[in-house]
DNA sequence: ATTATAGTTGAATAGTTGTTCAACTGTCAA
DNA sequence: TTGACAGTTGAACAACTATTCAACTATAAT
């Protein structure tokens, strides 16, 4: 017979988990979302700004890397609309954008504490 | 002068935050957590398994994929331990270990739609 | 036994992404 | 106006990853 890739089996579950299915743009802003936090050095700079505004240089000596590499990345959690900056003289201090992000990471940390055993 | 890279400016603010900063390995895990929703697909196929458990076959249908692509995107979820799944004749039925990821799902949802304006 | 189908797997490919490097801008101080 | 420094940027490179392809296993039915 004709090797066709995939015949639906269970009609039934599969029209009714499409009708429940969110559209494909709301997933990707979803997924999207969770690549910015996806990504340790991100996350690790998005839990530091949460302890504390800082500069891009002090950044870049708590996590031990260069100016330019956090930079990139403070440009990435920008257009995600995650931090938000200010210029003091010649620094530029960073500083997040909301609290929701906040949640999220707590229950993503409980999650993955939990798991651990 | 000599061209350092990055020597800290404020070190009692760099210092505060160091003392509360999470351990590297936690952060990696709760990265990896992240990296794991962070892909539109697998998104799309933790969606649809909250809906309904469902076969590898009815999957590939809903999402218009290949039963390969979505069998090694179940093995990655696997891998990370959010899903499960039974055999039932010819059949695997996958489904969501736990109702964690739910939660963190729903409250990324409402974050991604509170910014679209 | 043979055929058809559900699913898995490893290798290969193509696309993506994080960091580095070097060159640049803007601000401050001498 | 010159030098030093905070930060940004684009290009390039290396590492990673999602999908495809082909070959495979396992179960069920004839």
């Amino acid at each position: 017979m004709e090797d066709f890739e995939c015949e639906v089996l269970d009609e039934e579950i599969v029209e009714n988990v499409r009708k429940q299915m969110i559209d494909d743009d709301t997933i990707f802003d979803v997924s999207d979302f969770f690549k910015i936090l996806g990504d340790s050095t991100r996350a690790k700079m998005m839990w530091a700004l949460d302890k504390s505004d800082m500069c891009v240089c002090d950044l870049a000596a708590l996590l031990g890397m260069t100016k330019s590499a956090i930079s990139h990345q403070l440009r990435t959690l920008r257009d995600a609309k995650l931090v938000k900056f200010r210029k003091e003289g010649k620094m530029v201090i960073y500083s997040l954008v909301d609290e929701h992000v906040k949640d999220i990471f707590e229950k993503a940390l409980e999650h993955v504490l939990e798991k651990e055993n």
